[in-house]
DNA sequence: CGAATCGTTGAAAGCAGTCAACTAGGGTGG
DNA sequence: CCACCCTAGTTGACTGCTTTCAACGATTCG
């Protein structure tokens, strides 16, 4: 939250998710839940050992940190150049692609969280957010129904933002 | 950039700096220099296997992966939840911290990098970033200068997004 | 039943974007 | 040397998308 009462959130947790890094000294977020949660707590010092004595655990904690650097760099992508319609429509693609890997049904995405969240979350209002999901309703892209949504098109539609990449400038090489 | 041509610039780099994972299996984005640079290229096999000898050094990439997770938090709360002129202001304040380290002269902030870039890095459009630095110029904050600002007031004007935090909700503690 | 919260919908306002014109500086070639 | 072009930057007028403000329906809880 910002200190005039603006609040943002950072994205949502999934079981087996690290919350944040043992290496900040303090707290950058706060954590509410939005359903049964069960969190486990490693003391710091003990975790920090543990991973010294075990590189390829430390290594993969280095990968998903860079996972999760490229998964921000996305939502800024997202934040900075999208539309509202795209905001939603991107982030109703990466939920139902995360939880989908969970063995949810196909067709039924559940959105646990309130409107208020997922407005937070794109950096829009509760107002935009209905609003567009009137809109893809009428569209007969989704039906909006207490629990979540039902995607009524094929769930393969690709993402909006899918990237091109310039070719790299010429760079000096050093050692 | 999107496939569309919306581009958005992620970041500035300066020296000292790393340009990506020894993980990533692919690029997310291009570089391009806008001063003289000279770049550093490890090949990766080699620099994993340092890193797996290393562990202390490995640990102060995961740390450094961490803040960068940070920054990319803040840059998304002021991308999602600010204004056009928080955006610039919050810019020009974060810039000038990391330059001002470097040994630049105190009033004087060079924008090495063009209106474009700062219109891609915020998520607005050049005319937008015209018109508001012409804004904090007749408010004499800052004054316009061909290679950057000259800061006018205190430099010492707090960020715009200290932040507050909530207590975090109680959550059911495990092992 | 009343209160509170969540969600939806409508109307109006405002901020930033779009389109366009203009200035200034730098490089190129005649 | 100057005409020309190209790019960067600035400024103005207008448009439009999203927010803001407000009212209303649905659901839950005491």
């Amino acid at each position: 939250m910002t200190a005039d009462g603006r609040k943002h959130i950072v994205g949502f947790v999934l079981q087996g998710d690290f919350l944040n890094s043992p290496f900040a000294d303090r707290h950058t977020c706060s954590v509410d839940a939005i359903s049964q949660a069960t969190v486990s707590q490693f003391p710091r010092q003990r975790f920090l050992t543990f991973l010294e004595a075990h590189p390829t655990t430390l290594c993969q904690m280095l990968e998903d940190a860079g996972e999760e650097i490229e998964a921000a760099r996305e939502h800024i992508l997202l934040l900075g150049r999208g539309t509202a319609e795209e905001k939603l429509v991107e982030f109703i693609i990466s939920w139902r692609a995360r939880v989908g890997r969970r063995g949810a049904l196909a067709n039924l995405l559940p959105l646990p969280m309130a409107r208020r969240d997922v407005a937070d979350y794109l950096g829009l209002t509760i107002e935009t957010v209905s609003r567009l999901l009137a809109k893809l309703e009428r569209e007969n892209v989704v039906r909006v129904i207490p629990e979540g949504l039902r995607l009524m098109g094929p769930t393969e539609r690709p993402l909006l933002f899918e990237r091109s990449y310039m070719a790299a400038a010429p760079v000096n090489r050093a050692t």
